[in-house]
RNA sequence: GGAGACGUCGCAUAGUUCGGCCUAGUGCACCACCCUGCUAAGGUGGAGUGCCCUAACGGGCACCGUGGGUUCAAAUCCCACCGUCUCCGCCA
């Protein structure tokens, strides 16, 4: 939820943001119309109800006849109040609505536009050339008899596959390894439910323009998260947070869940997009004012994520209309997949600064003693895709893969992942 | 799944019988000041969260698990839901 001070007092840098999002910037004015209508709604209502409450006294000391023509006097004004305060809760709900539409006033600096509109910062590591025909990763994973999409299939549909052997492993390596990287600079790991309640799926803003993308089981009300970030930033809603001693940082593990509704025939291939995979997600609840300088090093762990297993990547800004309505700034870091000539997206760390916090009521007190809301960010430090390039850069000729020296000690010392006869 | 108990301002509790002196009391912890040259000493005062009005001083409204309802008036009465605990049953 964007600040309603900065509605009022600053509607222009709202509308900018909208305008570069390629949202409504008419959202502004109508959030503004509904704010001063919903207070002055409330203003009526307070009024009659001090009134009554003052009649109240009155009565309760009152006796006898005198009480009856004091009872009698005051019922239309409890009608009048009821009635001011259903103006009033209707209002309230017409202002959160417009309100919720708006997205997060994107930060100084970000591009403007639509998915291919984002800004490269830096590419690092030489492009892997090949002296013989690269393999895909479904093509290795079946030799290695690492993935098995057809029986995935067979069990649960489309986009769905088995992990089996070295390719169970090599995910727990992977996620085994961000979480040790996780541990070492300070995060709390803490694996999450995977089913939430509505209020904190929309806390987070995940039923906002990709409600679509979200398993729902209706039976019983609940979500599946896609990410551990909804439950990471509903771990604390609700909270006020002494952040006297830094950050407070988590790292999630999770099986994520997405529906990839809308991406028919992209990706079909491997497992690259499916709708089940495991992740280590980031997640810190920060000072607003240090929030920038956190996300720096969000992705600083996760370049270091990628440089340690030996992966070519770039990072790219994202542009304000590929931002969720939670980011004001999106970093994606994109490795390359040999096989597709293209660098595709292994991680993404948001700055949410304290768009999600005001909606799900996470505050700090500032000096002075008032609450706050604080900053949150979140970021991926690995996840099953990971393995998609991990293959695809490390493979040799003869089908076998090497193994990076950083993941090593996660496979049992094993150097090099070998064909198997059969899968 | 069945039966029962419970949910109050950080923690612990009073208040719910029978609606109105509850503007929610008290203890602990907390903050400021005073007193005492020391130790878990004593005194005075302050202090919850959100929202609304105000340039400010200040004032108002809401919140007793959540949401409805009854009433001139609800922590208190009624309904539904959620959660916790105890016992029983069931269980990959």
């Amino acid at each position: 939820m964007i600040d309603p001070v900065l509605l009022r007092e600053n509607p222009e840098l709202i509308k900018a943001s909208q305008q570069a999002r390629g949202d409504s910037p008419e959202l502004v004015d109508d959030a503004l119309a509904a704010d001063a209508t919903r207070r002055s709604a409330i203003s009526e209502y307070e009024r009659l109800r001090a009134e009554q409450k003052a009649f109240g006294t009155r009565v309760a000391q009152a006796s006898g006849d005198e009480k009856k023509a004091l009872v009698a006097e005051v019922q239309s004004l409890a009608a009048r109040v009821k009635q001011a305060d259903q103006a009033a809760d209707a209002a309230s709900v017409a202002f959160d609505d417009v309100v919720r539409g708006i997205g997060n006033p994107i930060i100084d600096g970000v591009p403007a536009g639509g998915e291919d509109d984002f800004v490269v910062l830096r590419e690092v590591g030489a492009i892997p050339e090949f002296d013989f025909p690269a393999r895909d990763h479904l093509e290795l994973g079946e030799l290695l008899g690492a993935i098995d999409m057809a029986r995935g299939a067979k069990v649960s549909g489309a986009r769905f596959y088995f992990l089996r052997g070295i390719g169970a492993r090599l995910e727990l390596a992977i996620m085994s390894m961000a979480l040790d990287k996780a541990l070492g600079n300070g995060f709390v790991p803490l694996i999450t439910p995977t089913l939430v309640k509505p209020e904190i799926m929309s806390g987070t803003g995940f039923l906002g323009a990709h409600a679509d993308e979200v398993y729902y089981l209706p039976a019983d009300d609940l979500y599946l998260t896609g990410t551990s970030e909804v439950a990471l930033a509903g771990y604390h809603s609700d909270e006020i947070l002494d952040l006297t001693n830094g950050p407070m940082r988590y790292a999630g593990w999770s099986t994520c869940y997405r529906k990839e509704a809308g991406s028919h025939g992209k990706d079909t291939r491997g497992i690259i997009r499916v709708h089940q995979f495991n992740k280590l997600e980031m997640f810190v609840y920060t000072l607003p004012e240090d929030a920038e300088a956190e996300h720096a090093r969000l992705v600083a762990w996760q370049e270091e994520m990628l440089q340690e297993l030996g992966l070519s990547y770039r990072v790219i800004d994202t542009a304000a209309g590929d931002l969720g309505s939670s980011a004001a700034r999106k970093f994606d870091v994109e490795a390359w997949v040999p096989t597709q000539d293209a660098y595709r997206e292994l991680t993404s760390t948001s700055n949410c600064t304290t768009f999600q916090a005001r909606r799900l009521d996470i505050r700090y007190r500032a000096d002075g003693g008032k609450t706050t809301p604080v900053a949150t960010l979140n970021g991926t430090l690995a996840t099953t895709r990971w393995i998609v390039a991990l293959l695809e850069t490390h493979q040799q000729a003869d089908g076998s893969v090497r193994v990076p020296e950083a993941l090593r000690p996660y496979l049992g010392g094993l150097e090099t992942l070998e064909p198997v006869g059969r899968a």
